[in-house]
DNA sequence: CCAACTGCGGCCTTATTAGACCGCAATTAT
DNA sequence: ATAATTGCGGTCTAATAAGGCCGCAGTTGG
């Protein structure tokens, strides 16, 4: 169901989450338990494998201590 | 199983939709046809009612002409 | 060497979004 | 007055995210 356009996006996504989080040096379990979202679900969030809601990104700010729509600013320098 | 806390941040995100919506003097059923979204499901993500996926957000912001992020922008001027 | 940690993928159940359609009350033209 | 538009709520099914747990292979560190 997810378009194939949008395949790019989620991996974009995903990938600065990856990033963030390295930023901060936190490990997925470190993250995982800061957000309250299981370990394995964020690996499959950074590979672009889920279309994430809202109130997940949300939660995934909040534990990056980012803004949410900076969460989704993919083209960072 | 949205949390209380969450409830407050979908309003602001669907109120932000509608003012921008709005600000293109756009009818929901405009935007609707704009972005391939039933009118009544953007009724509902302006009235921060349904948590939407980041897809979801992808395609509103597309036809509303903006970027995902400045979407999720809520402390808008 | 051994122990701990790390990323990752699979599996399962439940809750909820997506997607589509209908109809109504109120507002806005004509 | 009448017709069209508009926002909105309800209903249904199918797809999928959420949430949680398990285990493994490959580091990393003691």
């Amino acid at each position: 169901m997810i378009r194939q356009s949008d395949k790019g996006n989620l991996k974009k996504l995903g990938a600065n989450i990856k990033r963030l989080r390295e930023m901060k040096n936190l490990s997925l379990r470190e993250l995982s338990y800061a957000c309250d979202i299981d370990n394995s679900k964020i690996s499959k969030i950074e590979k672009g494998q889920i279309n994430i809601t809202f109130t997940t990104i949300l939660q995934l700010a909040k534990a990056l201590e980012i803004s949410p729509s900076e969460l989704l600013r993919t083209d960072y320098d």
